[in-house]
DNA sequence: TTATAAAAGCAAACTAATTGCGTTAGTTTG
DNA sequence: CAAACTAACGCAATTAGTTTGCTTTTATAA
């Protein structure tokens, strides 16, 4: 018999294994591991969060390094958290490399200070004055999240 | 005869004086330009901006210490920049302590990295999930400034 | 004018992130 | 399947931004 969290665990294994493969990377441990940990998580990372979700313990640098080659590689997009520690989250609608249009907006909480991403939030558009070339929006709401609500 | 800059510079040392004073801080030498600085700029600064634009070279913790009793105070807001440093801006809509919420939008502009308070333009709202508290919003625009468009 | 507390200035510490370099280990090719 | 190639790892050291501790200076108010 085959539980429901194996069948998961195995789509995630495959789509890592799928993204690496796609984009000329190769398929170490912990990159796998890394890639995983983005798609079981609603909202971005700090690298100190991936290093506590990490099954076995890495050098920094090793994650520093798989995070920029993501980034390059458009498999993740950055944002600075409000203390301008960066975070990480995984490009859902596959992000042209370096274009991150991130159509969806972002709730920060100021109390557990996770960014979740708002997937069915859709950013709406300003009137912006003529002579600026615009390539992307962000759109962040800041405040207590669900989980911190006070009982 | 009073030529129209002196009006304006004795008015914004005017007003600078008057932040501190109703503050509660001291009117030193620093701060008085620190707060011209800013109400002459259209843009968040970093500190380095800051420094640049001083009169006289002072110690770096001296502007930073400064910056965070006039954050403290209510009297700038502070947000990071894409890569993760530090901008201040003026509150121009006095904003209470430590409630910013920036009701208008921000561009930053990937070439000079400035990033522009864009006064007028009013920062749309989204229909936010129940169980969310939301405090504040901010929209930020990224592309290309007027300065920096090709000819 | 003197007292007092805020702010300045110097040195040192801390943290996030990056770089250099030798080693390990995926992947490709013969 | 072994050899070769090079991406990725891991350690040490460095850089950059920011903060902290402590002493000295100085704005302000008694």
């Amino acid at each position: 018999m085959i539980f429901e969290e194996d069948k998961e665990a195995m789509e995630t294994t495959f789509k890592a294994e799928n993204i690496l493969k796609s984009n000329g990377l190769r398929k170490t441990q912990i990159r796998l591991e890394m890639l995983q940990i983005f798609m079981g998580s609603k909202h971005a990372l700090s690298v100190s969060d991936i290093e506590k979700d990490l099954k076995s313990s890495h050098d920094r640098v090793t994650i520093y390094r798989a995070l920029n080659s993501f980034e390059e590689n458009g498999i993740l997009h950055q944002t600075p958290d409000p203390n301008g520690n960066m975070r990480y989250a995984i490009c859902s609608d596959s992000c042209p490399e370096h274009v991150h249009q991130d159509k969806h907006a972002h709730f920060i909480c100021e109390q557990c200070n996770q960014t979740y991403c708002l997937e069915d939030v859709k950013i709406p558009d300003v009137v912006l004055e003529n002579g600026y070339q615009l390539n992307s929006i962000s759109y962040t709401m800041n405040g207590i999240c669900r989980e911190c609500q006070p009982a």
